[in-house]
DNA sequence: ACCTAAGCGAGACGGTACGTCTCGTCTTGCG
DNA sequence: CGCAAGACGAGACGTACCGTCTCGCTTAGGT
């Protein structure tokens, strides 16, 4: 769905249309959210789509490229909270991503995406790269606490943000988003808090 | 491959061959080496192993079972040390797993397993059953340290677990395998000093 | 089915059980009557007599085999009339043959077995002989007629035969057996009287 | 391989590939040549049309069907001729049918045709329209001498045709397509003249 | 207004794999 | 030793998708 294809346009002939997109991508997260993965196949989405197959391989070089654009269009509320409180800004978001995973469909599609991407190694990179940006994200809300003063100078935001974010991940390709909230603010505390007897 | 079905027998008939059986795991875990989970088929492995797919079929009920098996066969020298200092288990235990993946192909049959289990509500229940057991499996060290009063009280050792489980796996699924060792030890040290500054 | 191999036996042993030799026939000929041909397989016989397969390819050297044993024992009650008239005879015959054909079971095994030996060399030749014995006893009828002076002196008994044998075979391998008698009638009347004026 | 499929087009799409189809015809005569029945299956077809399967149960439904165009393919030079002479006339058309159907491999994909028949339902009525029109084209020649006066009023032209249909017929079923032609011969001149005194 | 390149839907094509079925053979232990 | 039970290697069945390809229609700049 990149754009640069239009830039390069050096001549005549019909754009690609919008419809066409919308629909193929609204047919894509409609038959995750009705069949789940195992039912996704380009030609399922064309057909729902009322596509043909090539206008869908023309603009999305693999399944994996139409899944994270599935999932992009998806993922859109989900909260990186800033309430001053390290413990109640992860705890609130990893809340919301998970509720957000579960009660939408986007868990199916990002689901499908991790899947997809064991299968294909261009689509393990851009995942990985997707992967860093998240990361880098929920980075943001250590930094924060440690120019407070609330977490310790020694302490690599992006690594905390690494175990958080594989720890939701986890949850998702198991089956375990219906856990109770409670699991999730106990799992915060033990991020924060640490194991042992501090010195 | 459980053999609960011996068990069951009732009455006569040929008993399930140990050669076949064997060379259809050796089957299933050298296409992987050689052609990775997109070149996995039960096809393949059947022919590889000069087996019929009904004998596949007949033992193991999906792909994933299979990958399961496959996987358990080649997970064996995974160290789970006892050198009486959480940090070093937890290190040496994260170390030696992150190595195996990578140095062996069990790796990839891991990977094969989870994208398999997207697809499958019965394989992820299976791989579910399996993380529960490994999370045990991590929180004995845990627990053990908290027995030697080294770990604070509140601490529950199954959320340790999670986290640096959950670590290595998504490490597993978005090929971060070869990242120096010096990052393992600074996300263990993470989990058990914790973020903020202690009261 | 041959019993020589009973004479040529040498040895100690159990001694072939006709219970199950029974078993196996009526497995077949249900077999053919509830699913047909289509739905025959020496898989399914042997699981309706409660044999094993090797038991029936120890006796049954083919399909065919089976099913030929499973005619002649179905075969019992069409009639080779004698009734001084030969118009009567044939038709009688031929009359009995197809409803005998159509209201057991017999039409199905027959038919089977000529679907069977058109696969299956050895099959097509026991076929061919079967067929000549068929012949010889409906030209017996013809030959009756001709000592009697009813037939004429050149007419050749295994010709006749063989044309109304056919008639009756054709009709059964294109479901025609449900045809009024009337049709079988004008059949042999034609047989009987020619085509051309007589000189 | 009807082609109402065309007309019945209403919009736009690739056309079936005259090549393709062609091909696997080819394949399948080739095939039913050198292996028989027994060796003739939809897989060996695609593999040696090199087509796939799908190609070939897209055009025809089963293998019924496959096996009655490429009957039609081969059956060119079977001769119904027109002599002025009503014996001469059957006996030349059973006779060039005979040696087609021995000389070319055409008797071996009809006997595969009616074998497959016996096994499936939809090709039987397929098989039985065919041997209608056939039963009708053989009619026309005794018309023609009913026409001319050589042959009796009361006589059907029909139930001849039958009669020498089903003599071909299982001629052929039963390998005695090899007979020396002075069969054939006395065959037609049983039916013609018929067997008893005349009146 | 005409030309022409590109996008589009529909769908045929050569392939691969699916999971099931049957074939004919072999193995095991009961009677 | 015969038998039932049933595992085994082999391979065909008919279906579903893959990714590529033609086909003929539509769209919209360039001339």
């Amino acid at each position: 769905m990149t754009d640069q294809r239009e830039a390069a346009r050096k001549s005549i002939g019909s754009r690609r249309s919008p419809d066409s997109a919308e629909a193929i991508l609204a047919a894509a997260e409609g038959l995750l959210v009705d069949e789940g993965y195992s039912g996704f196949s380009i030609e399922a989405v064309a057909q729902r789509a009322r596509a043909g197959k090539a206008t869908i391989y023309r603009w999305w070089p693999s399944k994996a490229a139409l899944l994270l654009d599935v999932y992009q269009r998806q993922k859109r509320d989900v909260e990186y909270p800033d309430t001053g409180d390290l413990e109640e800004d992860l705890f609130r978001f990893l809340h919301s991503l998970l509720r957000h995973w579960r009660e939408t469909s986007s868990g199916n599609t990002f689901r499908s995406l991790i899947a997809e991407a064991q299968a294909n190694e261009k689509a393990r990179l851009a995942l990985a790269d997707y992967a860093r940006e998240r990361r880098e994200e929920i980075g943001e809300m250590v930094q924060r606490a440690k120019s407070r003063g609330d977490a310790r100078e020694d302490v690599e935001p992006i690594v905390v943000a690494d175990l958080l974010a594989s720890y939701a991940w986890v949850h998702l390709l198991i089956d375990r988003l219906g856990e109770p909230q409670e699991e999730i603010r106990r799992t915060v505390r033990h991020v924060l808090r640490g194991v042992l007897h501090q010195p």
